[in-house]
DNA sequence: TATTGTCAACGAACACATTCGTACTTAAAT
DNA sequence: ATTTAAGTACGAATGTGTTCGTTGACAATA
């Protein structure tokens, strides 16, 4: 029974499970033309077969076409990413990275809203 | 007259770069030492050889033993790096980002305040 | 039926990260 | 002067990520 901590996601892997996330089960061809950059059929597929190995995504083989699926959802993988970023890279400060993610790129003023009601809710609890 | 791109620090090279950001220039039995975890000395010395070849790090050579220091401050470092995990796993969303971040780890009632000064700089501007 | 196209599987090649042992050099201690 | 310690340099081995060519199975088409 594999139960084991999911491997990080390498650079490609983030690329397909773009795609699955976004257009949600979709077969090889599919991925591979969303991802009209240089990368080749058959290194898509491989990839999605290192994928399968680890467990970052599920795959239907009941017909000749298999069909992936991402193994996570969107959020549980991003909050992943980040809490690595925070161990590595800020010391754990979470303020930081926050202030580096907002400077890094300008956030528009309804995003900054957003924020803010986040604060909020925080603030609550 | 090398001026590329620097490469984005691996994991073993951001573990060595949190030294030199703390503590600043610093031998390598120094920084080996701060990394009481398992890694021998060669080890750290060979990833610093490497580094100084990425251009991470730039040493002193003037002496018998020789003194290294990180080539980026730890802000533009850490900018690159959240830019990049924007790009590659957040379609460029900085909210998402922050939602992230300040979900993963509760951030203290300071800290809170410190972004909410950091949110009313940007609106300001 | 014979040919052509689509698919998964596999292995090989290359690059890079990580680790450490060994060799050589130089300084310090005996 | 000899030995010991501390340092750098240099491979070599291993693991992982990434790429693609080739093969064989199967389906669709001529």
């Amino acid at each position: 029974m594999e139960n084991l901590p999911l491997p990080r996601p390498t650079d490609g892997d983030l690329s397909i499970l773009r795609v699955l996330w976004s257009d949600g089960a979709s077969t090889v061809r599919e991925i591979h033309d969303k991802l009209n950059g240089g990368t080749g059929y058959t290194t898509v597929l491989k990839l999605l077969q290192i994928m399968t190995d680890k467990g970052l995504v599920t795959r239907d083989v009941s017909a000749r076409t298999h069909i992936y699926t991402a193994a996570l959802a969107e959020e549980q993988t991003q909050r992943q990413l980040v809490s690595d970023l925070l161990d590595k890279a800020f010391g754990g400060s979470a303020e930081k990275l926050v202030m580096q993610a907002l400077s890094s790129k300008k956030a528009s003023r309804e995003e900054l809203q957003q924020i803010r009601k986040l604060l909020d809710q925080m603030e609550e609890k």
